[in-house]
DNA sequence: CGCCGACGGTTATACGTACAACGTCGCACC
DNA sequence: GGTGCGACGTTGTACGTATAACCGTCGGCG
């Protein structure tokens, strides 16, 4: 190593504008506290260790330090003293902090993700395939899982997180637009109309497709009565899905549906599903829902009332979870490749950040026959 | 070997910012037109209004502004000034950068939440918990869901939210240990055997309880054949779970015992089911399943072989996941708050930070009995 | 020989905030 | 009439980093 070589200090400048007293040569230890619990409020960060540190041990400046591991030499620096700059910062277990860098940078490579609820298991993957790519630019992902109280106290913008370069935000979480009324930001939004967007950027799973997928399925079953249970959530999506399963039973002569309004629970699904099968005239063959969950309270249901599934009566389910399989019979569903509606909304959102525009993405869903669906009873 | 001890100061200022309250006046060579992917680098976030401009607008310092905004005002600011103050931070929308605050405070308000999945619902609600308190101590939580590949570009110590002032983690992320050693943080640790911890403090469900009580309801059913489908988790708490189960059914008579290794997944509880159930000698009344899902999985394996749940045989699960209440019947299971672990942990961790020694925590959890067990057989 | 450009660094800031250390002004008190 | 003092602010930094603006040195070249 270099070690010592002197370098040669700016000893003292005699200071322009007479500031009194402004010798205070700052006592340079610090160092090796006992690091009690102690804490004291103003203290800075025990034991970190900073960049000029690296510089000291590296027998170079400050500034040679932040080109070398910034990888911003393109002949700054040579070999030799990288080589040096990037041992010191490895013995030291040198970290940047991030505070400095954001407050430097003006940007904090922090991005917003706001879901609906993240113990939904569709909005955690999409959380992971967010992060995911997040991760490969060096970016963070912070939530924003837009709960049922959402007081001020909450608001991301007040939050400790609030330093945001951008925000990726579901429909389903309507505060969005608020958000980025408020931000500024840059925003890309996931399940939401690609024309009404103020989003920078959309991203869409073919949700129409999804639902014409598993009407096709239905009525090439034999089905001719089907029951949509339908979500209770307002948001585009829904819309999409029930227009698209409504035009495609209207194109079967003598198809019909009906709509049962639910929630988002197995029970209501469940019970959703008791109203519809109960029903007087002739019950339906099928029961398309909206999503998994409604489906295995639907598939309760018809067990409940003494029916098959799918003997009986058919049930499909939407999104592909993990309850999916685990129910009996498994359920025939669409599978929406969550991580990478995560993923692509990271991309874009990476894209807006670097100055390009992205393309609205929509990605495509795949219909999964399982053991839930079936031809209609003969009678 | 101590540098040269003076760290000379700079003490004067060219010519730049000569007058107060000139500051920066203006010429921000902000280009106008189709932001090309340039996006000049050092350029500092676009309209962002900071203290100063709040101390302009209302004709005090930018001092006085951190002072009343920071309620930090014995009586050093007058009622009308602060008034004033609020006023133009309202009217200018102005929020603190936080990066800023970080680097001056050397302390982030961010915590890591150490956790093996979050697809897992059992964590997104540990994450939501830990959520929650964090925010009431204006604090943001990141995560850091370790997955299979964790890739040095996935350290949380290289990632962009590297700065951290504490870290929750769960035993079944087994990284932790490296965590606190690279990090020095405060670290709460979650089920995770109290004494041999590194941690400053410990979150536990009374897991031994939940079998304990698992265990009784069974055997005061009349069980006395039970298999223990053991999930394939290499954590404290699944040690504790087996032994607690064990010894229960070893403190009555005639009863018996065996285990059968599982993984995580439907799947994998199906076929250990099946392998169990399909043994030749005496089969088991009833499968003990460390979570939910192996139950699930277990009664899928029951009905393939034509076993009725609970009538021939009874299966518990563990966790009471929304899972357990949609597959059919019911799972009888242990209900474990983990919101309030996650709540738990956040608040232990705060407590350290706040130079405290928080209290080791044990939560009571709860047999839930559904439908999924009843009386063993008659034969 | 003197000038130039490239190379390999260095110095000096600025980012926005929090707070320590100073004024300053009016008033009471001796 | 100082002097002290409390109320009310202000000035001046420093936090750690990235980068613009320098600067010495050396080899080559006109």
């Amino acid at each position: 190593m270099v070690a010592s070589a002197g370098r040669a200090r700016p000893a003292d400048r005699p200071a322009g504008k007479g500031a009194p007293g402004s010798g205070r040569t700052g006592e340079p230890a610090r160092r090796e506290g006992p690091d009690g619990a102690g804490a004291a409020p103003g203290r800075p960060v025990a034991g970190r260790v900073t960049s000029r540190d690296v510089a000291r041990a590296a027998g170079v400046s400050q500034a040679t330090v932040s080109l070398v591991l910034g990888d911003k030499w393109p002949g700054r620096v040579s070999e030799r003293t990288a080589e040096t700059v990037r041992a010191a910062a490895r013995d030291l277990g040198y970290r940047p902090n991030l505070a400095a860098r954001s407050l430097r940078l003006g940007r904090t490579r922090t991005v917003l993700l706001v879901v609906p609820a993240l113990t939904t298991e569709f909005f955690a993957r999409v959380y992971t395939g967010a992060e995911r790519v997040a991760a490969d630019h060096g970016f963070g992902v912070v939530l924003y899982p837009s709960p049922e109280g959402v007081g001020p106290a909450r608001d991301p913008f007040d939050s400790a997180r609030a330093s945001l370069d951008g925000v990726i935000a579901s429909s389903m979480a309507a505060d969005a637009l608020t958000l980025v009324r408020v931000g500024g930001l840059p925003l890309v939004m996931l399940d939401s109309d690609p024309d009404d967007a103020a989003a920078a950027a959309t991203v869409n799973l073919d949700i129409a497709d999804g639902a014409r997928q598993t009407a096709g399925h239905l009525l090439a079953l034999g089905h001719r009565r089907v029951a949509h249970l339908a979500a209770a959530v307002d948001s585009w999506t829904f819309h999409v899905r029930a227009r698209a399963l409504a035009e495609a039973v209207a194109g079967v002569p003598g198809a019909a549906l009906c709509t049962e309004p639910a929630g988002l629970s197995v029970e209501e699904g469940r019970r959703a599903a008791e109203r519809v099968l109960a029903r007087p005239g002739r019950r339906p063959t099928a029961l398309f829902c909206d999503d998994d969950i409604l489906a295995a309270g639907a598939c309760k249901a018809a067990r409940r009332l003494g029916l098959r599934v799918p003997d009986d009566v058919s049930v499909t389910g939407f999104d592909d979870l993990a309850l999916a399989t685990a129910v009996e019979p498994e359920l025939t569903t669409v599978r929406l490749p969550a991580e990478a509606v995560g993923a692509a909304g990271m991309r874009a959102l990476m894209t807006l950040l670097e100055g390009s525009t992205p393309q609205d993405t929509v990605l495509p869903v795949e219909l999964v026959p399982r053991g839930s669906t079936a031809p209609p009873p003969r009678n």
